[in-house]
DNA sequence: ATTTTAGGTTTGCCCTGCAAACTGGTTTGT
DNA sequence: ACAAACCAGTTTGCAGGGCAAACCTAAAAT
């Protein structure tokens, strides 16, 4: 098996990361503990959301959009796939 | 500090993991030990070479081009910077 | 009423991984 | 001797993807 590039990819993996800590993030909370632009935040959970790895909800806080992130049991399940294959990796040589 | 995107790439990895676990290896034996085109080996090595990270050692034998790959200094460092950026990701959460 | 702010999304560019096609030389076949 | 096939890589062309700027919709401020 290969590395999952979803996963793989730095920013997306510490999205992966942060939500498996937590309950739920929402669009700001990931805006400024990554250090991402919005429009590069936005792209990344856009792919992470059609591989069904987090889950997205739209609501509305004091009538402005908010919107929260979760990981999803098939995200989970792939994060740790993909450790597994890292330290598969790093075990080389 | 950020992934090293040189070391990052799988195939990259992958080489730079073998190479560290052996004194020095040729084009067919990390072709046929990776599972990558001629191409795609070819341009990999190629930017780590520029990267600095391995030296390129071209020679003959029995007539036909052999060239040798080996990890260098800059590269080794580059790898243990790259687990423990990884590892630092990874107690995230 | 117009401007500014908030929360995201879409667009366009550039960079990069990938395999097919190519190159320079060697061996094999006829 | 000449061509065809082979070996060891390199170069090329393309499709996909990350990135930030520009954009959109609605609310708040002036």
């Amino acid at each position: 098996m290969e590395l999952d590039r979803i996963v793989h990819e730095p920013a997306r993996l510490r999205i992966l990361m942060l939500l498996s800590g937590i309950d739920s993030a929402d669009f700001n909370f990931l805006l400024s503990t990554l250090q991402l632009t919005k429009g590069n935040l936005s792209s990344h959970i856009e792919k992470l959301e059609s591989a069904g790895y987090v889950k997205v909800k739209k609501t509305f806080k004091a009538k402005l959009p908010n919107t929260t992130y979760q990981l999803t049991k098939k995200g989970k399940g792939a994060l740790a796939e993909y450790w597994q294959q890292i330290d598969r990796i790093r075990q080389t040589g």
